[in-house]
DNA sequence: AAGGACGTAAAC
DNA sequence: GTTTACGTCCTT
């Protein structure tokens, strides 16, 4: 086991208590996120991936959100001899989307505030260059631009979480 | 520096 | 699947 390895000790265990008949995955919120791109699953730890698990065929297609991991596949004996200390190993950081190419951790999309004065409009001009320009420009419109993310990215101070909630997930 | 085009993450 | 619109790159 790797260093990245210490990022995988689970805090909340769960039990799948009833059989539902199909490929069933046990996941965990810790503090990192887990990002899955086609058949591999990208572990990130403050936006720097750290490693991988990949080449799981029995979980193919697996969608999770930010937050999830996967701590155990059940129902599937190939999916879960698959999913064990040995199946995890360091990223190939080249190779994972959350790494730009300069090798410096990716920014990730921002979202807007939701409360500022333009987030509140509902309807758009229609005859700003963003209104005019939207089947090429994919702006908003600038009336309803959010004045946060018109800021630099970076500018402003952001708390980060390093102890999330419980995990939630039920089967 | 500003405006437009593009790719695509995130939401739906 | 479709829609929205951020971040980046290109053009002017
Ligand atoms: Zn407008
Ligand atoms: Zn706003």
């Amino acid at each position: 086991m790797t260093e990245a390895g210490r990022w995988w000790k689970h805090t909340h265990t769960h039990t799948h208590t009833k059989d539902c008949g199909e490929t069933c995955v046990q996941v965990c919120v810790i503090s990192f996120l887990v990002r899955v791109s086609a058949m591999i699953v990208w572990l990130v730890c403050d936006n720097i991936c750290v490693g991988t698990f990949s080449a799981i065929p029995a979980l193919g297609g697996i969608s999770l959100p930010p937050g999830v991991i996967v701590m155990t596949a059940l129902h599937s004996p190939a999916a879960s001899a698959a999913v064990t200390d040995s199946a995890f190993q360091i990223a190939n950081l080249a190779d994972c989307p959350q790494n730009n190419s300069s090798g410096n951790p990716a920014k990730k999309k921002r979202k807007r505030c939701g409360v500022c004065a333009p987030c509140r409009r509902l309807i758009n001009c229609g005859v700003c260059s963003s209104c005019r320009n939207r089947k090429t420009g994919h702006q908003i419109c600038k009336f309803r631009k959010c004045e946060e993310l018109k800021k630099k990215a970076g500018s402003s101070l952001e708390v980060r979480h390093h102890t999330l909630p419980p995990c939630t997930q039920k089967h």
